[in-house]
DNA sequence: AAGCGTTTCAAACTTACGTTTTAATTTGAT
DNA sequence: ATCAAATTAAAACGTAAGTTTGAAACGCTT
């Protein structure tokens, strides 16, 4: 019963996922992925184009399904409830990462690890090409939080979106800010469903908590 | 009234320090530094030994004081008060932060931005070099949330200070995690004392919000 | 079985990298 | 002023990078 080889592209897809979390776009080389995908050297070039674009492919084979989740559940929740809490609108956002953390064939944590490194990085294959795309996640998301909490300016509303989604993205990818000090013994570090038991708390009493006078 | 030249190892220092940031370790290569820095290719190696040196070097220049500065405000709040709160706690690492992120003499916010990179990259230069060094740094604030939030199971606690440090790195580091999906237009997105204003009460609110039952 | 587009392969190409070398120059103490 | 040490300079070294090439192998229709 051994898994039936995917084929070259995929397989490059794979490793590439793989080895830019672990060492980043620049440091990893196309011949590395070759190797360690068992495909010549050539076939980067032959399918993808190149280095660039191969980098753009294994982007968006999970974000946009991540995001369309993301947006789905979004969907199904303003049709089920009138006024939304600002739990339920976190949950539609860490559901979604949750489910890719925890398949495996789906690259588990991996891509959320990409995401985040990317977007620290401000990654130029970034800016230029999914930017424009995906302004549809930030806005929907925005007007949701809006009405979920109306007595926030929008500047406030801003502000703590970005630091609700920082510490999000960071959790899901493991960026242990504190561990890379310490030998901090925090096993389950990497454990999604833990993650989640104490990240939505967290999230949910920033985002929520009053406005200072 | 013009500028005296800094010395060349300066020189080096300055403008690693900000190609790091722009670019990322890997693709700054010595040529880009040693032509912005005026100074010539083989100054680095004559200087620094190597760029893995040169990036240790640029990292110890600044973590050190800012650590040191923590510490030290955290000194004289345990001298200064019995029972610690814990905004005053979080404020004893923001002012550090924000002294140096305000102060363009020490490369304003360039170096958190530097330091919030390398920590999602999990650095190999880091992990062996600054981890052990700086352990005290974690134990510290570790104790001293402890004691402000003694509610808090250890478990539980590890979790709030890692999204604590987590969302305060990346504010100051200025990663706008949905900016990047915009055009959004937080124009003050840079500004540190805008920072503090918002991100002190998120914190402070995920920190001691009441346990779930 | 022949033919044809697709894919794989080994090899080479160009370029840029970090580093080293050797000589020239500057600096600072005597 | 002199000499030794520290620093700068120009050039080259060896290696590894992304990419390209052209032929071989494969898969499929006819």
């Amino acid at each position: 019963m051994e898994a039936s080889r995917p084929d070259t592209a995929t397989r490059i897809l794979d490793v590439s996922e793989r080895l830019f979390v672990e060492h980043g776009f620049e440091a990893t080389s196309l011949r590395m992925i070759t190797q360690q995908a068992e495909v010549n050297l050539a076939a980067v070039n032959y399918h993808f184009g190149s280095k660039d674009a191969l980098f753009e492919a294994v982007f968006m084979r999970r974000l946009a399904p991540l995001i369309a989740s993301c947006l789905a559940e979004l969907d199904e929740l303003e049709a089920r409830e009138e006024k939304l809490s600002v739990e339920s609108l976190v949950t539609t956002f860490i559901r979604p990462c949750l489910a890719l953390s925890k398949d495996p064939a789906r690259g588990g944590a991996l891509f959320v690890r990409l995401l985040s490194r990317t977007l620290v990085e401000n990654h130029r294959l970034l800016r230029e090409t999914i930017s424009q795309q995906y302004s549809v996640f930030v806005q929907r998301y925005s007007r949701a939080f809006h009405h979920a909490l109306p007595e926030l300016g929008v500047e406030e509303l801003a502000w703590r979106m970005h630091f609700a989604f920082s510490v999000m993205f960071n959790a899901f990818a493991g960026n242990d800010v504190l561990k890379i000090f310490t030998r901090s013994q925090i096993v389950s570090a990497r454990d999604p469903d833990m993650i989640v038991k104490y990240l939505v708390p967290f999230v949910v009493a920033g985002l929520v908590s009053p406005v200072k006078g």
